[in-house]
DNA sequence: ATCAAACTGTTACAAGAGTTACAGTTCGTA
DNA sequence: TACGAACTGTAACTCTTGTAACAGTTTGAT
């Protein structure tokens, strides 16, 4: 790894929620355990064979996750930016993996197989803290999906998909989410044609603006209104 | 704790999934430092508060777990039984609570507090690991959930969710749910009556049999193909 | 044995999503 | 600049679900 890109992993590291408060020394025995992967669109960074079932780590690009439903379905269940953690140490959750990850920009992962893993907790045995950390926030992340799925209607479902998924953006004062209406269906398990229909309702409510491949949030407050179908 | 009470603990965890394959003292101390809470039919157990913010483990009883959906909506996401861990240790998930847990039968619990699992961890640091070990389990099956729910149509849903709650049985040649329809549709997001109709279609085509309060499954490769929607 | 509570079976109507198909835009590339 | 790919806007029609209301059945407690 040249040291550009392990600075720029390390700053990564440091930035992300699961590890930021955890020792330098254990983020950079991480990074020095770990191997870079670059990946170019469309190829796949699953957690599965024997040598790949450690952790990713997203350091630079984006890529979609999706999960395989029952009738050899998949299910896209959200975008992966940068910081995040993918892939899961096989000997937890053992098994078929739980998410697929497919690169829509070309991507730096940090590999970190379980052997590494098992190295840096020889010296830092809080490492499973920490991947006990983000464990939980993705059961959190997808309890709230699976909730707003089973309780809400399609319009208020819109609603609340648009504001989780500004959430995980860079604060601006309008968030405007990349995304085409189609790839929004898919992740929510509805048609274009309704997706559509209710995102011209809310541009003419003046919620949001609707751009080429783009969905831009010009009221928060009453999408969340929306959300929680008052 | 009397010894009789203390000895089904043990067993319950050595038993369970995630603390099996550790070492029987790490269990033990668990167990000592731990608090026994009993709770009557509609109590709660909550991990909200300061004293109650570490993990329940269900000892003896049932619960139902519900998760709060955007505008003050409960959603019941699954019945709870002997073995399961409940709420998360604050430090990690921070922020409000992720489900509500009610007694369906007077239940017993083993509160460990924060303070108990540090205690613990000086001693095991493996137990952080363990933690990692059910996070990732309740995330696939949140997962699983939700990528059910995005892509299945009722009637498929249905067929998968039953399928789903038989896993959880102790296995039978002819496994039996008990529970009403009525509940079955607030785990899914579905009215009675939808449940109801599809419920009766399937005892006429000889998958089911409807009892009050339970249903019997009756040919479960007939339900997987209704559920891969072949 | 009786009664109330909980559960299941059924009806009719209205609202909403899915399906299919086609036309008009925007974008990147040759 | 011209072209094709990807994306958005729109229409007619069918099918399913939700709603609301009511009757019949089972269960468990008094």
């Amino acid at each position: 790894m040249n040291p550009h890109e392990r600075k720029l992993t390390l700053s990564v590291l440091g930035a992300s929620d699961w590890l930021k408060d955890y020792p330098e020394a254990m983020r950079a025995q991480l990074v020095d355990e770990g191997r870079m992967v670059h990946l170019g669109i469309g190829e796949w960074a699953q957690a599965e064979g024997d040598d790949r079932s450690g952790l990713f780590i997203v350091i630079d690009g984006a890529l979609h996750s999706y999960c395989a439903a029952p009738g050899d379905r998949a299910v896209m269940i959200g975008a992966v930016a940068a910081g995040t953690v993918l892939g899961h140490a096989t000997r937890y959750s053992g098994g078929p993996r739980l998410v697929t990850a497919v690169c829509v920009e070309p991507s730096a992962l940090l590999e970190i197989s379980e052997a590494a893993l098992d190295r840096v907790a020889a010296r830092f045995p809080e490492v499973w803290r920490a991947i006990a950390g983000f464990a939980y926030a993705h059961t959190r992340r997808t309890l709230r999906m699976a909730a707003e799925v089973i309780s809400l209607k399609p319009r208020e479902r819109i609603a609340a998909r648009l504001l989780a998924a500004a959430e995980g953006q860079p604060k601006e004062d309008v968030p405007v989410l990349r995304i085409s209406q189609e790839l929004l269906g898919e992740m929510m398990g509805l048609t274009r044609k309704t997706i559509n229909g209710h995102l011209i309702a809310f541009e003419k409510a003046g919620l949001v603006r609707l751009g080429y491949g783009e969905i831009e949030l010009r009221n928060i407050p009453g999408l969340k209104l929306i959300a929680n179908s008052e």
